[in-house]
DNA sequence: ATGATATATAATCCATGGTATATATATTTG
DNA sequence: CAAATATATATACCATGGATTATATATCAT
């Protein structure tokens, strides 16, 4: 569906403006996608995510801050996040000894196994572009940015 | 910035998700880009359309049920969105006389300057793609959704 | 006409995210 | 080495959004 049909509001005097309208609503559109294939693992995204860093990390081991710049979050969030992942059983904590600010973040077996399940429901959502067409996306999306 | 560099996290194994997690890094760029414009008026993205709509419709006048529409947006938020316009004396509400139910929302003269204001900050949004690139863009994002 | 259902809107409650602040520890500087 | 500053993380508070429920009015079926 055409998101001139979608959103059924105004005509847009630039293809820019329609094409910035377009890239929230698809977003927002993948992002529901995203929270309904995730709903059997009880995570959200950025929860999944945090799993994920944590799965690619010597010894399924990174501290808080790493995970924040990864995810390109804020550290209350992070905190937060982590706190629920915990609550999950799915992380656990520990005190660096040499600096007690530090605090490393380390997967459990669960939590690896919920990580890779998750990484199999995420594979699973539908994009309806192909690969070249991905691809083009892609560099689109990158160049907008400028 | 490629979306590798601006996300380190990690390789993926598909063009599709790489667009996927593109499309909501970019669609949060932008949604920051056009608060950080909007400043100035002190209305949120969905304000500005809710005036936008209102400035559409004959005699700047529409139900609260067909702003909903416009809006993709559940009617609480768009009720308290209302709300917040009409503290801000931007618009103004009238029962229908006849089905007492409706209720019209109307657009005041302060309503329509901060519309006009608006518009003008938001055609100032910068975007790094040209005409074509846009056109280019809107399509494959409707591909995307299916 | 009357009870059942539908419609239009609003209010309540709860989860999530953001900003600012707090706490603890470490490092730097005079 | 003490004071000032920086770093790592967490908490408190507030705004916004979503789901559910409430309220009022209207329409429909018998």
């Amino acid at each position: 569906m055409k998101i001139e049909d979608e959103i059924k509001q105004e005509q847009f005097n630039r293809p820019q403006h329609k094409a910035g309208m377009n890239l929230i609503f698809t977003a927002n559109w993948l992002l529901n996608e995203i929270a309904i294939t995730l709903k059997p693992i009880g995570l959200s995204l950025q929860q999944l995510n945090i799993l994920a860093i944590l799965k690619g990390q010597p010894n399924h081991t990174a501290t808080v801050n790493l995970i924040r710049e990864r995810l390109i979050d804020r550290m209350p969030n992070v905190s937060r996040l982590l706190n629920k992942l915990m609550d999950k059983g799915l992380i656990k904590k520990d005190r660096d000894l040499s600096d007690q600010r530090v605090v490393y973040i380390n997967l459990t077996p669960e939590g690896l196994k919920v990580a890779l399940k998750g990484r199999e429901l995420f594979n699973k959502v539908q994009y309806g572009v192909n690969d070249e067409q991905a691809e083009l996306l892609n560099d689109l999306l990158d160049k907008i940015r400028k």
